[in-house]
DNA sequence: TCCTATTCAGGAATTATTCTTGTTTAATTA
DNA sequence: TAATTAAACAAGAATAATTCCTGAATAGGA
């Protein structure tokens, strides 16, 4: 994503092209993996050294509040974010702390006709999302089965 | 769920039966709404004011490795748990910070034939859970559908 | 170019959680 | 029942993520 896309994206959202802002967008297309607010800073820092993490999470937030980026839950004690804003689902990797995005628009499909038909009670669905809890398993050159 | 039973859970997973351990598992199952260490303190206070948080905090922590309890995920900056340790799903509420219950065993059965049939590369499966972020909505006291 | 509301930097404050240390206690065994 | 000991607890200090505060800088409009 060049320059240019990062500006419309804060412009689109009537946001003012700061320096921080562009670079913290930057990182977070740059990073794949559901960063955290610190994870942006490190990735930030050969260019920007300066940014203050205050402001990271300023700029965080305001991005969530415009609908740039998203919260991702997790147990752990600090908190993500996802630049990928289609709607996907998430691979939480029980063996180390990886979160892999999961697109799945049959599956999309399937869980909106089956909540079309059974309504909740007293709820009026917004939206949902299926956290996949999964073993990473590396496979051999060949696609087979085993471990 | 009385003391019997409770501290039948604590000896079935092989847990000291503590004064502190009987009134935390206590005060989370009388509490239904998937409390904070913090809200669990505060249940316990009547009862228990002398009780540490770091203890609380121990002993939610040990319930969890034994699975009587599990974290929930949340956006917030907090944890959270929730006693129910069958199968299920979570309702988060937009407009509050609630967490509803949401047991559904046909749709259980939905995803499992799913990921049966489509797998995803290089993951085991194994566990699912979905996570439903609805807008509660008072219904009238006869059932109908507006607002 | 000037003006002003917004944003930022830096650091202090807050809050949830963990850690440490000395003391107490539950459960086991004599 | 009493003695023993590993486990658990209380209290408070420490840590880490996040928020708040204040004065300075700046983007974008006039």
């Amino acid at each position: 994503m060049d320059y240019n896309e990062l500006i419309n994206v804060l412009s689109n959202k009537g946001l003012k092209r700061t320096p921080q802002r562009v670079a913290v967008l930057e990182a977070l297309y740059e990073i794949k993996n559901h960063p955290s607010a610190e994870e942006v800073r490190q990735k930030l820092y050969s260019r920007y050294p300066s940014i203050a993490i205050g402001t990271i999470y300023n700029i965080l937030d305001t991005f969530c509040e415009q609908g740039i980026i998203k919260k991702v839950k997790t147990d752990s004690d600090f908190v993500r974010y996802d630049v990928d804003m289609e709607r996907h689902h998430h691979i939480y990797c029980e063996n180390c702390n990886h979160i892999e995005d999961y697109h799945d628009p049959e599956l999309d499909e399937l869980l909106k006709n089956y909540f079309e038909k059974k309504c909740i009670p007293n709820f009026q669905i917004q939206d949902f999302n299926l956290q996949i809890i999964a073993r990473y398993v590396k496979h051999q050159n060949k696609p087979n089965q085993n471990k």
